[in-house]
DNA sequence: CAGGGCCACTTCTCTAGAGATGTATTGCGG
DNA sequence: CCGCAATACATCTCTAGAGAAGTGGCCCTG
């Protein structure tokens, strides 16, 4: 049916409204049960389909996660922090209490899988890189992993000419990682430029990301600059938003 | 019914799957209709509520958009660039320019309402501010419209002890904007903090934002430091994610 | 030819039921 | 007291149907 009764809004977003606001003042904590399909049903004499649609609505707002079998859970929200300029960042102009209470933490980020392969630049990375269509790049794909769950896939592409024979090309590529060879080669990085965005994970992110639905991913797309001002890396990185606070400290 | 005639995924996610990829390949554009429920229907043999959840799903990764009574379309993906450094230099700001018209290169930014109250500081941002629990906060709540579309809600919070009497308390705070009138009282801001993450909008936020399913918003919350370190605003932004691209650069 | 009303088509909401599948607990047997 | 199987319960998937509400095109009238 669909006469109304209470008020001009659907039922189910009546029911997951009530939900919403109890979530929120409290009643149900972090890792907490909410009422699942058969409560609701009793409780507000509707359908399945309509209790699972109110549900929905929470899961799609990140606030509920549904474990099959054992219920609808509260999340919580505990992310790490990243600072877009690390030396820049706490001592020299202390003083500053974050919004988002993130603890940083003593939680340590583990590479998980490194793939390291020759291909050709895609064309957005060869505009940015100023390479030609059909040149190879050297694509170093990563996956990062927090407490046993996966947070950060990084895609590097460098140009393959450059990083020919360095250590660049293997999979653990020394002290200091890229950047120090990178300045061996006298082409080190001195300057970022970091484009960011947000949006809903395709399949197969939230799958490599393990996400549960109604969290969005950020993506990161780092280009590096040597001292001449030529790009030398992109770097696109697909973060779980659940787990991240980006943080970028400058001067006016 | 359950049973898995081809292949062992949901019949709502192979149908999800071929859509998307259909999307990805081309065949659809933006601004293209999709099949509908009753296409999906008649061309795969599922009830109305399946080929639903199939479209549910590209709808819920920010693909597709459905318009009530019309059918389902392609969303497309045409951010404007905001620049979190160059664009609080002070020379754009002291010159009387307000800080978003660097922004958008020919479409207009516009404030689309604004509402200045005083109120107790919330927990957090008295925590950022130096503030006790109890004091008072001069509040600006504006919405920024970009094509007639909402793209942006700013609350801003300023200590009410420190811009009593100025043209902060106003709805126009006059030319250059909040940060002309802090410098006019010695206490312009020299360094600022922004800190991002993303997440979905809670039913408010859609609402305000005229958010389509399926579309998170960027949180942006920066605060501003004056010459002596003191942070003398805080500003909490919630941004429409398929409407920005968010541009950070800085030096290594 | 312009304007307005009608109508076909679309998505949205909701019902009622049923089998599949995963989870956690309980109780029995060793 | 431990281990394992049975079981109750949870969500997930899907069916079939129907009324409500919004959109946009078509036709008829003026």
């Amino acid at each position: 049916m669909s006469g109304r009764e209470t008020g001009r809004q659907p039922k189910y977003q009546r029911i997951a409204a009530e939900l919403r606001a109890a979530v929120e003042a409290g009643r149900y904590g972090p890792g907490d049960r909410l009422p699942g399909e058969n409560d609701l049903m009793a409780e507000h004499g509707v359908a399945r389909m309509t209790a699972r649609q109110a549900l929905g609505v929470l899961q799609a707002e990140g606030i509920a996660e549904a474990r099959k079998g054992a219920g609808v859970f509260v999340r919580d929200f505990r992310p790490i922090r990243r600072r877009g300029i690390e030396r820049l960042a706490r001592e020299r102009w202390g003083a500053g209490r974050s919004i988002w209470s993130a603890d940083i933490g003593d939680r340590e980020l583990v590479v998980d899988s490194v793939e390291v392969t020759e291909e050709a630049a895609p064309a957005a990375v060869a505009a940015v890189l100023g390479l030609g269509e059909d040149t190879n790049v050297c694509v170093r794909r990563r996956r990062f992993v927090l407490d046993g769950k996966p947070v950060l896939l990084s895609t590097s592409y460098l140009p393959a000419a450059l990083v020919a024979g360095t250590a660049i090309t293997r999979p653990d590529t020394g002290p200091g990682g890229t950047y120090a060879r990178l300045a061996e080669l006298g082409r080190g990085p001195v300057r970022f430029r970091e484009e960011v965005r947000s949006r809903m994970p395709g399949a197969e992110e939230a799958e490599r990301l393990a996400l549960p639905v109604g969290v969005p991913v950020v993506l990161v797309a780092r280009t590096a600059f040597d001292a001449e001002g030529l790009a030398v890396e992109v770097n696109e990185m697909v973060l779980d938003s659940s787990a991240y606070v980006l943080e970028y400290d400058f001067e006016a």
